[in-house]
DNA sequence: GTCTATATAGAGATAGAC
DNA sequence: GTCTATCTCTATATAGAC
């Protein structure tokens, strides 16, 4: 199993309010009284596939809407078909990143069972983030690199999509410190942005230093529930 | 003493060859017969860091010239007395944050004496990198933010120049180890890039969570060393 | 749904006055 | 050293054919 497979085959454009009731609706390609076709389905999914690279490779103003048609086998023009401007694209790209990797966590630690102790959801949370990471690149590359040149409007929704990811870490660290295994005098607030910071920049790793999920996350744990002093 | 302090005093234009000889000759403003003057050396150092400044917030492609050129005071056109292109500003403007950071990193570390031990010379410098990225806060954030969308040349020169910075952290963990201050099962080079990542990262954090260089440093260095788990 | 063609605006760079 | 004026290119977005 793998992120881009989930990410590939699963982000259709959501029926409005089925998953997240009255907050949000995403953009919908045309026939806006039924169901999308199947083809403008796939031809809307190619486009946030190819958004994602060409953003995280280019960033958010360099990009030109011209980079993401072609990649995604269009033209230009077409792309007003699905979206109505660029921001509405690269809007909806973000919101689909972080939507699969919180999916992705949850289901890692859910699939632990009920009596999993806090360390090990912690560290089931830290591989499925690290695959998300690492196996979806191009989303959490884009979502990485370019939130801090986003127009003002479209970041302040992307950050309350982020938020209900960031609640639920801060309830995973919580339970595991309430049942004894983190120590008191750690902040968790700066416990859970050191690990996503960390985690997150293995993306800008240049290519002698990467690794895979599994070593990473492995290595991740390891230093951060022990240290890297000897005991 | 404050980063900004060094970052906004110390990097007048070099004379070539004075500090990286036979490497890279700084771009020189006019007067290139002799010394700059004292007038256009302020003022380039006005460009230097309102670039820092805007190319952090904006991002490489969506800064403008003239933004730049407002921030510090002059018209758009008068930035091409003394930088041939933009990328030839951007250019200087990374090389400059990069060679401060190092100087004030290895000053720190130097004060400490001949005889400190490992875990406290590397204590020395995760607190001077954190002032570093937290004080000269337009440097660093315009170096993590941009460099992934800067064009090819230019971003190969900025590696060669941060490589230099990376090697003396190297250094820093190997002794560290070679003392018996680190666990042989850690792999030192993803250490130092968790350490970077976690310790870079702080730049995008949301106000709430943002603590100053001291308080950052104590917690990085205890997790990093003790880790999270109680003993 | 996708295309071609084009209106419109923005930004890097240059020229030359002061 | 700094300014104003302008050349030129590029990119978003629209219009309308197929």
């Amino acid at each position: 199993m793998t992120m881009t497979a989930v990410m590939r085959c699963s982000h259709r454009p959501a029926v409005a309010g089925e998953e997240r009731a009255g907050r949000y609706d995403p953009p919908m390609p045309a026939n806006r009284a039924g169901r999308p076709t199947e083809k403008s389905a796939l031809t809307r999914i190619r486009i946030l596939d190819s958004a994602a690279r060409v953003f995280s490779e280019r960033g958010y103003a360099a990009t030109r809407l011209e980079d993401i048609a072609t990649a995604a086998g269009i033209k230009t023009g077409s792309l007003y078909y699905y979206f109505a401007s660029k921001d509405e694209l690269v809007a909806e790209m973000l919101r689909v990143g972080v939507q699969e990797t919180e999916k992705h966590v949850r289901s890692a630690v859910r699939a632990l069972g009920k009596d999993a102790g806090g360390r090990d959801r912690l560290q089931a949370a830290i591989l499925a983030h690290a695959e998300a990471v690492i196996e979806a690149i191009d989303y959490t590359a884009a979502n990485a690199r370019i939130v801090g040149q986003l127009p003002e409007e479209v970041r302040r929704v992307h950050y309350d999509d982020q938020r209900t990811y960031g609640d639920y870490w801060a309830k995973l660290l919580r339970d595991a410190r309430a049942s004894g295994e983190i120590r008191r005098d750690v902040d968790l607030l700066t416990l859970r942005f050191l690990l996503f910071g960390a985690l997150n920049s293995t993306i800008e790793w240049p290519a002698r230093v990467k690794r895979s999920p599994e070593e990473l996350a492995s290595q991740v744990a390891s230093i951060f529930f022990e240290g890297v002093a000897p005991r």
